[in-house]
Parts: C-alpha cells; sequence; structure tokens
DNA sequence: ACCTAATCGAGACGGTACGTCTCGTCTTTGG
DNA sequence: CCAAAGACGAGACGTACCGTCTCGATTAGGT
C-alpha cells in the first residue's frame, strides 16, 4: 500500500485490501474444487486465500454467497458462435454447456447451489440474477438469428414469445444438466445431434431420424 | 426398502427391529421438510423414530445413503395414465412430476442429493439404481401405447431405440426439474401444454402454436 | 475361585461351562496388561476368552467384580520365608511384595482397584477380603517366628496385638505400595535393607544406620 | 496454576479467558466429588464451568491433565507446625493428611489419577512434580527442625540423607494412604500416636509401647 | 427317546460420552 | 479503521462401550 498518509485523511483506518476479493474467489473454487461443495468450509477457504475467517465475514454473509458469488463468473463464458444453421449453433451450445458442466468447480457448484436454494429464497433469487437469467440470453440471440436466417417465423405476440424462450431455455439447460449429471452419462456429439433434432423437429419425426 | 439391502440373512444373534426401518425413513422425511439437507442430522433423525443413532450408523453408511433410500420411495408413485393419445399422456406425468416437485420433502432431497453424488461415484450409482432408471418405465411405457395407437412409429434397430428413449427421458425429467428447482416458475398445465407442444412437433411448429 | 461363588448348583439345564471362568481370569488378566485399567473393556475381554459378553454378564456383576476377582488370586503367592532373623524375613518380604508389583497385572490392578472402591462400599469390602485381609497373615507369621526366637517380646494384650499388627500392615505395605507406585522409584535390596533398619530401630537410630 | 503451562505468550489473537482456568479446576473438583472420577465428564465439568467443551480440550489434553491438575493444588495446603517436638510435629501432619484424605476429591482423585499413571508415563512425572515432590519439604522442614533442637543427629553425608529423607516420605505417606485407603480404618489420634512412635523408636520398641 | 431348562454364541438394541470439527462471533495486537 | 490471529459457545459428527435383550442352537438331567 503506497499511500502516504497524514495526520487527518478524509477517510481514517486502513483500507481493504482489493486484491483480496480475488484471491478468495479463487480459493473458494480451488477447494471447491478439492473437496466438494459439503466438505467446504470458511476456514478453509480463509486458508487457502492467505486471509483471515473475519475477512470472509467481512464481505460475504456465509457459505452460500460466496460460493455463488465464486462460479456466476464460469457461466458467462458460454457463447452463442454463428455456424451458419439453427442446428448447429443448438448442437455447439449444447456441447460449450456440457463442457462446463464436465468442469469440477461447476460440476459441483451448480447442483449444490440449487439444491441450498430450495430452502432459501434469496439465494434462490441471487442465482437467478448471477447465473440464470444472464443466459437466456443465448436462447434470444439464437431466435434472432434463426429468424433473420428465415429458420423460424417471427412471433407476433411478445407474451408469447417471452414465454417460448422461457421454454426453450428450460427444455435445452434442464436436458443437458439431467442427462449430464442425473443421468451421469456424457454429453457427447452424438447425443447433442439426437438432441437437437428432437428439439427442432419433435418427437414424430425424430422417432424416425 | 429399495435398494438398500442387508446382505447377510444373518442366521445368528438378535434379528434386527424390521419395524425401525420404515420408522427411519419416515422420520427421515419428515426432519427433511421442516430442517431442510443441511440442516438434517443423523440425531435429529434417530430422536424421531424412536432409535438410537447407533442403530441408524448400523444400517445405513451416512447421511446421503439414508437421504436417498428414504426419498427414492417417493419416485414410485409416478404413474402413466391412459388418457387416450400421447399428448395427453405426457401433459398428465409432467404435472403429476411437477406436484411431486412441489413436495418439500422431494424438492430438497432430489437436487442436494444429486449434488452430493457429483463428488461420490457410489452415491451416483445409488441415486442412478434407485430414482432415475426406475422412472425411466415411463418413458418406455408411454412410447408403447404411441406405436399402439399409431401415434408414433415402430423403432427396428433396439440400440436406437434405446437411445431415444434415454434422450426423451432427460428432456422431460430435466425440463420439469429446471423450470421448477432452477428457474423456479410453476409448472401449470399452460407450461404443460406448451413443453408437450414443443416435445411432440419440435421448435418451428411450437413457435407458431 | 476366591470369593466369587456360584452358590447354587442349578440341577437343571445345561450346565455352565467350567473351563471358561479361569479362560475369563486369565483374559482380564492378559487385557489388563495390553490394555490397562481404564480401557479395558468386557467387549475385549470376551473376545480374548472366546466367549460371548453375555457370558461374563452371567457369572461377574461388572468390570470391577471381576478385575479383583482376576487379580486377587496374584497376590496369594505371597509367602514369608524363614531366614533366621526377623530383618532378614522383612527383607525378603518387602522384594517379594515389589517383584509383585512390577508385574505390570498387579501394578496397573492394585490402584485402580482402590480407586475405584473410594465410591464403591461393596468394591472396597471385596477388596479387603480378597486381597487385604488374606496377606496379613504374613505380618502375624513374622511376628509370630520373631517372638519364639526372642527378637520380639511377646505381647500380653490382644487387643493392641491386633492392632499392631494392622498398623505394621499398613506400614510395610503402605511403603512399598507408595515407592513403587506413587514415587516411582526403584524398590531395590538397598532399599529395602534401609528401609528394614527404620521399622526394626526406628529414626533416631535409623538415621545413624 | 501449577504445572499446566501456557507455553506460548501468544502476542496475536484473542487471549484466553483467564478466570475460566479457575472456574474449570473448580467445576473439576466439584464434579469429582459429586460423580468421581469414572463418571466425571469433560462435557459435566464444561456445564458447570459456564464453558465450552472446546475450550476444555484447548486447553488440557485430557481428563488425566485436567484432573490432576484440579487436585494438585489441594495438597499444597499441607503445612508443618511447630509443636516444640519431632513426635508431636509427625502426629499433626498425619493427622493433617488423613484429613485431606478424608475430602471426597481428594480421596477418589488421587489413587484414580496414581491408577492412571501406572500406563502413562508423561501422567506419572506430571504427578510427581504436582503433587509428590512437592510435599517432600515437609519431609525436609520437619528432620531441619528436629536436628536443631538435637533430636536427631545431623547427616554428613548429603546423598544419604536424601535418600532417607525420600524413605521417611515413602513410609509416612504410604502408611497413612494405606490405612486410610486400602485398610479403610480411620487414621484417628490414636493410630497417629502409635504410628509415629513405631516410627520414631522402632519395631521392638514400640510392641513394647 | 422325549422333555425341560439353563447354557452357549452372536449380535441388535437404547444410551451415553468420547474427542474432533466447523460454525459464526468476539477480542485482542499491530499496521 | 482494517487485517491477522485465534479464543469463544454451540452443537453435530461418527465411534466405542455400556449393560440388556432376543435369538437359534446346544447340552445336560429327569422321565
Amino acid at each position: 500500500m503506497l499511500s502516504h498518509s497524514h495526520p487527518k485523511p478524509a477517510r481514517t483506518g486502513r483500507p481493504r485490501n482489493a486484491a483480496a476479493d480475488e484471491a478468495i474467489l479463487e480459493a473458494t473454487r480451488a477447494s471447491l474444487v478439492d473437496l466438494g461443495w459439503s466438505k467446504l468450509t470458511m476456514g478453509d477457504v480463509a486458508t487457502r486465500a492467505g486471509v483471515a475467517k473475519t475477512t470472509l465475514y467481512r464481505r460475504w454473509a456465509g457459505k452460500n454467497e460466496l460460493v455463488v458469488d465464486a462460479v456466476a463468473v464460469l457461466f458467462d463464458e458460454l457463447e452463442l458462435p454463428d455456424l451458419g444453421s439453427l442446428s448447429a449453433d443448438v448442437q455447439a451450445v449444447v456441447l460449450q454447456f456440457a463442457a462446463l458442466l464436465e468442469r469440477p468447480e461447476t460440476r459441483t457448484a451448480l447442483m449444490a447451489v440449487v439444491a441450498e436454494s430450495t430452502r432459501d429464497e434469496a439465494l434462490r433469487s441471487r442465482i437467478r440474477d448471477s447465473i440464470v437469467d444472464r443466459q437466456k440470453r443465448l436462447v434470444l440471440q439464437g431466435r434472432q438469428r434463426a429468424q433473420d436466417r428465415g429458420e423460424l417465423p417471427v412471433e407476433q405476440d411478445e407474451v408469447t414469445a417471452a414465454l417460448t424462450a422461457d421454454l426453450i431455455f428450460d427444455v435445452i439447460a434442464g436436458a443437458v444438466v439431467h442427462r449430464a449429471l442425473v443421468s451421469a452419462e456424457p454429453v457427447d456429439a452424438d447425443w447433442a445431434r439426437r438432441f437437437t433434432l428432437l428439439l427442432l423437429t419433435g418427437l414424430g419425426a425424430a422417432a424416425e431420424g
């Protein structure tokens, strides 16, 4: 800290170490990978970050909040590539999402944080704001492109359009998560292809393809 | 008892109190409702069941195993009604599943146990055996009926048929779980109708309906 | 068997396995050596003896009673040799007693059982009957010999004689036990010689010798 | 604090609650009186002291160490009065010691802790430092006075003098402890008189008195 | 050859205490 | 005023024994 302090600075006291924030989040992700959600402790995170436990509690209310913050950023790396067709775009984002869920910190954190949120309304909305709603952009973006290409009709009713976007988001995200974490089967290119076919053409058609 | 087996019939020694097993599982569900997964303690379950803590540990290796067993049975109540059409059948089972996920014990337990399983292979296979695979019967049954009715073609390749069944299962279960627990929006009759339409006819058609 | 009686010959039913009694006491002594009083458990003794825990409880009321019986017999091996003088006899018995207290089972058991007896009147009298009073014979015998040799006067008053015997017993046994177990110093030939001199001639004389 | 040291002055962190140490030792003595050694639990002591169990374990390694510390201080109250003659001094200290052994906390603790020490070298030296060696001062002091009065000769050889002091200590302490706790007979004025006579004049003379 | 009854082993039972761990808070020293 | 260090009260963890209680299987003596 290079500040030249004088008898009467406007702000008294030692300023917070800004670098500590990122060190703590990084330590949280590391601990999550090594120990998993349930075995992760505040004390362990503090030790890894080279910081006192007090500092953690000064900045986050508890384990839940800390972990949500630590993992939320991971989901922001998802991007919708423009591969020229709706089908290709969907498959690409499915595989991206699957790759994300393969990483131990994401894998562990996502379900744990959702589980915890079933009993904690504040946590639930924190998750929605930090993670879920941020990614709906992918659906909206994909639909827009498909409509531009003429693959999908332009919807007239805005309300219906929003509902459909939510529905599609739940279907895609839900299917991938369920396949990867609940069924615990690989989400590979073949599965992505079959899933996309089902999504685009429906059950009857998909059964034939 | 679902997957929790007492492998040795134990010809000698005092036999286990058979009634205690059910009392413990019932107490586990009650404790889960009242306290949630993370606050549930073995001691509390033991007290509610009128049983010593040691008895719990004699029969289950830990909290995870106990809760999986306690919850698995809840999913067995799902049934596929025969309502005359594939669409009606799917909507009905979606609503049934959603109702199940509304109940606090299911809601809390399912995600928690899945989260825990991301770090525990034994637990993962326990969940697959006790919960996931058991419910695939609904997909198989539904497809059979639809094929009998002529709504779906009969697939020739058994391998493809099995893959498709798994896919459909992940899509349905995943979408419902994601909607109910992650997006935290209601799974009502309207959502079920729109979801079923998407599933049966695909994205292009659904966008229009 | 010392004080542990099986009062009812039990005319009918399967008779007790007589060999088990000694096996159990032997196992108790072995366990005592290995684990010490406080770590000795009924279960461990049962296992060592190749016997069910139930069998132990059928024959002894608890740990205390069992251990007292197991060790009491050890003290019976003390004998007063006739070496021709009171001094030699005392030294010999002191060294015998010290050798006994060197053995781990005796060392551990004696103090433990006395400690336990400070809160248990029944146990106290069991110890007195089984261990303490049995060994007073050594004092009486030694005095008789010394009187026969003319080393000690014959006491007229029986009551005084008994009191003196008790006193001498406490002094000898107490000093040896205290040296060996509390001060934790060796009771060797030199100490025995110095102690005997003190006992026979008193402090003034001993200080000179 | 006797032998229980807090070796690190611990320049940083919250300092230990100094008052708790004495509260815990006091609670230990109270629990010892009420429950006895074997029934005394760390949890009970913590509750009585109004302190968490962890605080006990932070300061003492276990039950043994705690009880030794709690009890050691009791023996410091012994004092050698100057009654004008060696005989009177000895009788007085014997009766003082007996009175101490009448008190339930001392009675129970002394033997228990000695018993435990037969299997634990660290505990044994803790007892020697905290209890046994501290009281040898009484013997040294008594001899000095007797020598000043001319009742005892001044010993030339320092080594012999030390050995004799140890011997006398074992004889006095051992006899009183054995009488009080093993034989379980009262140590009253008469016994003290007869014991002192034996100690000062030896067996031959004592038999006559 | 049957009864009758106490024995045996095995091991489950409800309890209690253990010593450890983590929680989130509090209280110091020192920058 | 902040950071580190670490003590604090609370309470769950999973284990170990306790002493009791079923069990099925022996193993006699009495009939």
